[in-house]
DNA sequence: TCAAAAGCGGACATAAATATCCTGAGTTCT
DNA sequence: AGAACTCAGGATATTTATGTCCGCTTTTGA
């Protein structure tokens, strides 16, 4: 409801990076796999996010994507802002063509703490708090078994 | 980002109706002119806020919409239900399929207070509030001048 | 009784998000 | 150099949300 599928794919996709980059950079292909998602569909997210300057991407043998600094350096606020548009932090509610303080539609001061609320999460979590709490094992970035562990089998 | 428009038009719709009901059913035409929406897709959505139980539907003339209720009764959950489903309170942010206290995504210990604090405002809020919100005069319901002054002149 | 007014509901149209396909260009290993 | 591999990116397809159209039924007032 809050982030579109590309958004969601994008989190997922640069979090799986955070946790299994290290050695080199990974392929569109399985990153898709792993994370059960379409694969053309993530290669066009992949490249967008490489546009925004979050991932660098390989050519050739060897290539994939690889981050393009530190992951504690990366808010989501940062993901979203390229994958919803600069437009996400100033909607409105009830969908109104101008809400700001001095106009507010009437849901506005009940509204407003909320989304500064969701604004804050956004930018203060960052990819090494997601990715450590998915290595915690508490949490699960996919639903697919045993995606995150490095030990299963190389997808083909 | 977080309603539909499908929502934000219906919502807008009830406290319109709420507003301007007492005497007398409202037409589906008039109140799409008043909220700037278009008629015959509110129209759409008016009919199943019938069907929801939220609204009663008045044929021929005289006829239009009126409040079921009263109007302090309907949250704005209850709209929601109707109009984006009831899977909306139970959706998680990075869209996995299933992400529950038990198997969650990572953002889930983040996400969860705030999304509580969502539903909480959702179900605190009715169309009383919401109307009397407007009737302050603090809060506008449209971008149309004069939208909420019933001496404006009649829409043909 | 009849015409006008209003919602009903099915079919259709458009737009945006999501998803797929294919060819080309860059890279690496042999 | 050549083969194998991978991303780039344009074209296209599908799905969903949004929006439009029109004939039908119901209701009311002249």
């Amino acid at each position: 409801m809050l982030l579109s599928h590309t958004s969601q794919y994008a989190i997922q996709s640069l979090v799986y990076i955070a946790l299994h980059g290290d050695d080199g950079p990974l392929l569109s292909r399985e990153i898709a796999a792993r994370l059960g998602v379409p694969s053309a569909y993530l290669a066009k997210i992949l490249q967008s996010l490489c546009k925004g300057g979050l991932l660098i991407s390989h050519r050739g043998r060897l290539g994939g994507f690889s981050l393009s600094e530190s992951p504690d350096k990366m808010s989501l606020m940062r993901v979203i802002n390229i994958t919803e548009g600069a437009g996400f932090t100033k909607e409105c509610l009830l969908g109104l063509k101008v809400c700001s303080d001095e106009t507010a539609c009437p849901m506005h001061p009940i509204w407003k703490p909320i989304k500064e609320r969701i604004m804050q999460m956004m930018e203060s979590q960052n990819l090494t708090t997601v990715a450590d709490a998915v290595r915690e094992g508490k949490y699960r970035l996919t639903d697919l078994p045993g995606s995150l562990c490095p030990e299963m089998e190389t997808v083909k």
